[in-house]
DNA sequence: AATATCCGTATTTTT
DNA sequence: TACGGATATT
């Protein structure tokens, strides 16, 4: 502790819980933090007091639920302090630490430090190709696909409960597969050892493995003498595993979260969690932060109305002193496309009266509800950026591009030459599969000294056919060139030389080969901030980049743009003025959520996490039409309701605006109406540039 | 065996 | 719509 009077002054601007939250000492903590609470600030406060206390920052773990969290945090703790210390400090996601940690001991149980990461889709991909060797799924019945698959198996991992159980209980269509699903899953386990491909859930289960060696154990738990976690909520029981075993008896922990804003149940989180952290971690102290130094009064009346209807209720209650005579506003729209229309006006309204771009933020539940107002937002010269939806990383043509690298990274990562080896002509599952069984990609038998598959191939080992012979020739000349751990060029060079390659295979497979290719150049950028393929490769998959505004062009650093995302990527985020769209039922909560009441709990949680994003204004939008074709020439059309998180006895939070319109609703004829309108004006607008 | 084409279906959130 | 899967064609 400071002597009065010689504390920092960062500390005196601290109220009295977050005060003695940042200066607690030894032992577990639990600090239950409202939204807007002011966490982040008391959590860097704390890694700035640990520091300044004489902690070694490399004795410090920070686990956030983004890396960009991670940074922002340090950032913020490095300002405080004024040193550079935080550089040091151990910060990311669990899976990034799980792989830092990884690739330093997993030596000790058993694991090659070269072994590569592969995501979701990836996955999925790798889980098919054993159910097609398996032959299952090939009769009439209904099988699970790929996706189904790869999400049980991961809800298996991550809850740490038995198969049956969860496929009664979460895909109970799935349940009399069981069999089938088991063998696969083995396959499926088998086959990543074998390449020493590791996938998301591995990261953690490795780690896990890791702590459960006695000695190593020690080591890596001696590792640290503070260890802090953010949005403890939305942790899962795998993890919460892994945090019990990283304690010694001597590292204190510190675990931050708000059962209110639990919204990842769907990938295992559990508020379990936050409510047994007690329990499990035996003389607990327990802190509770409810001042809301964010938002202005009548927005927080709003959220928490809003949240007090969950059918499990906390008994939390935000308060500000922040005074505002403005309400929230909820403005009844015709359909989506007017809802464009007023988004786009009241944001410009807000721009002009001062408020910046940066400082405003659309928020929806998914990523294609943004879609009409991207185009509403193009046509106006709006710049923007959208988070969360589909990434950069996903898309076919950069897969393509990585699964090269990951060849020359590993060249036993069967999926990396499978998607690679098809690109050529002439060339399919059959073909590369041939190739691939020349060469030896599969460790099925041999000794470890075998030379390895890329060697293979460049010695000229597999033939394919004259078809694809001068594809071929440049696929080997490509990897030639970008192959050799000390001889190699740097990532971005590597990058560029394969995209000599794919061009002209991307013009024979692919639409808007120009766009492909510009993203091409965008991941060579990112390369050229690495020296290793590896680190670049890794880092790819375990802290992908946003696509950057595609629409508008990606906006130069310095200059002003809109934010958009979807709530889950708002996490976390503050704005001035934030708008919410399609608060409809069927959009929020979504119609594929609303199984049970736990379900529709969690979709209010997101709402409220919405709610909570906004400063000083706030602002929902329902479109009361919704058309059925996005763009059809017809009017089918059905009506939508205002969603259940708005019943009419809160609804007097909020002031309520009916879209303006020259014309009554019911007379609103084709032609005339303004969806027919903003098409016709993006319709001229594709032939017009 | 690869590729083109057609039809039906599901449709969220992310490390 | 857009994607995956199945069938038809080269």
């Amino acid at each position: 502790m400071f002597v009065t009077g010689t504390e920092p002054a960062w500390l005196a601007e601290l109220n009295p819980e977050q005060r003695r939250a940042a200066t607690y000492g030894e032992g577990p903590l639990l600090v239950v933090a409202g939204a807007g609470s002011g966490k982040t600030r008391t959590l860097a406060c704390r890694v700035a007091y640990l520091l300044e206390q004489g902690v070694p920052p490399e004795r410090l773990l920070l686990l956030t639920f983004t890396r960009r969290a991670a940074r922002e945090l340090l950032v913020r703790a490095e300002q405080l302090t004024g040193k550079n210390a935080p550089g040091r400090v151990w910060g990311g996601t669990f899976h990034s630490v799980g792989n830092r940690l990884l690739r330093m001991h997993g030596r000790l149980v058993g694991l090659p430090e070269t072994f590569t990461v592969m995501d979701q889709g990836d996955a999925a991909d790798l889980i098919d190709l054993v159910r097609l060797e398996l032959g299952l799924g090939k009769q009439p019945r209904r099988f699970p696909r790929k996706d189904t698959l790869a999400a049980i198996y991961s809800r298996m991992v991550n809850a740490g409960t038995g198969l049956q159980g969860i496929l009664e209980k979460q895909f109970p269509w799935c349940a009399d597969e069981a069999e089938g699903i088991r063998s696969i899953f083995a396959g499926y386990v088998a086959r990543k050892r074998e390449q020493d491909v590791l996938d998301y859930d591995d990261l953690l289960l490795f780690w896990k493995a890791m702590l459960s060696v006695p000695s190593v154990r020690g080591r890596i738990g001696d590792l640290f003498d503070h260890v802090l976690v953010d949005e403890y909520q939305d942790t899962n029981a795998l993890q919460a595993d892994i945090l019990l075993s990283m304690r010694k008896d001597r590292n204190s922990i510190t675990v931050v979260g708000d059962d209110a804003q639990s919204i990842y149940s769907f990938r295992a989180a559990t508020i379990a969690n936050i409510l047994d952290f007690p329990t499990q971690h035996p003389g607990t102290e327990i802190i509770t932060l409810e001042r809301n130094y964010r938002s202005t009064r009548p927005i927080l009346e709003s959220s928490n109305a809003v949240i007090a209807q969950a059918t499990r209720r906390h008994s939390k209650e935000l308060w500000s002193e922040r005074e505002s005579a403005q309400k929230p506003t909820l403005t009844t729209c015709l359909d989506e496309s007017h809802q464009s229309h007023e988004v786009c006006r009241r944001i410009l309204e807000h721009r002009e009266l001062g408020t910046p771009l940066k400082e405003q933020a659309v928020l929806f539940r998914a990523g294609h509800h943004s879609t009409m107002l991207e185009f509403e937002l193009t046509r106006r010269n709006i710049p923007f950026v959208k988070y969360g939806g589909l990434r950069f990383v996903e898309a076919a043509h950069v897969k393509d591009v990585v699964a090269f690298l990951r060849i020359l990274e590993n060249p036993h990562d069967e999926l990396a030459w499978f998607r690679v080896l098809q690109l050529m002509r002439g060339v399919g599952p059959a073909a590369a599969r041939r190739i691939m069984d020349t060469i030896g990609v599969r460790r099925t038998s041999g000794p470890d000294g075998a030379p390895s598959p890329l060697v293979n191939l460049l010695s000229g080992e597999a033939e394919v056919a004259p078809v694809a012979a001068s594809e071929y020739g440049g696929l080997l000349d490509a990897l030639r060139d970008c192959e050799g751990a000390a001889t190699a060029p740097a990532p971005a060079v590597q990058i560029d030389r394969i995209r000599r390659w794919v061009e002209p295979l991307f013009v024979r497979k692919y639409d808007g080969v120009a766009a492909r290719l510009r993203d091409l150049e965008q991941l060579a950028q990112i390369a050229g901030g690495y020296g290793e393929r590896g680190r670049f490769v890794t880092d790819l998959t375990l802290d992908p980049p946003n696509s950057s505004g595609d629409l508008a062009g990606p906006p130069l650093l310095d200059e002003d743009y809109l934010v958009l995302s979807t709530i889950h990527s708002a996490k976390g985020g503050e704005w001035d003025v934030v708008h919410v769209l399609h608060v409809a039922d069927g959009m929020i909560p979504s119609d594929m959520s609303t199984g049970d009441a736990d379900d529709v709990d969690e979709e209010r949680r997101l709402f409220y996490v919405a709610l909570t994003r906004a400063r000083d204004d706030l602002h929902l939008y329902f479109p009361l039409r919704y058309y059925h074709r996005p763009m059809g020439l017809d009017d089918a059309h059905s009506y939508a309701q205002l969603t259940r998180f708005l019943p009419s006895d809160i609804k007097h939070l909020f002031e309520e605006r009916a879209a303006h319109s020259e014309v009554p609703e019911d007379a609103v004829v084709p032609g005339s109406g303004d969806a027919i309108g903003a098409v016709s004006r993006m319709l001229e607008e594709l032939w017009s540039t």
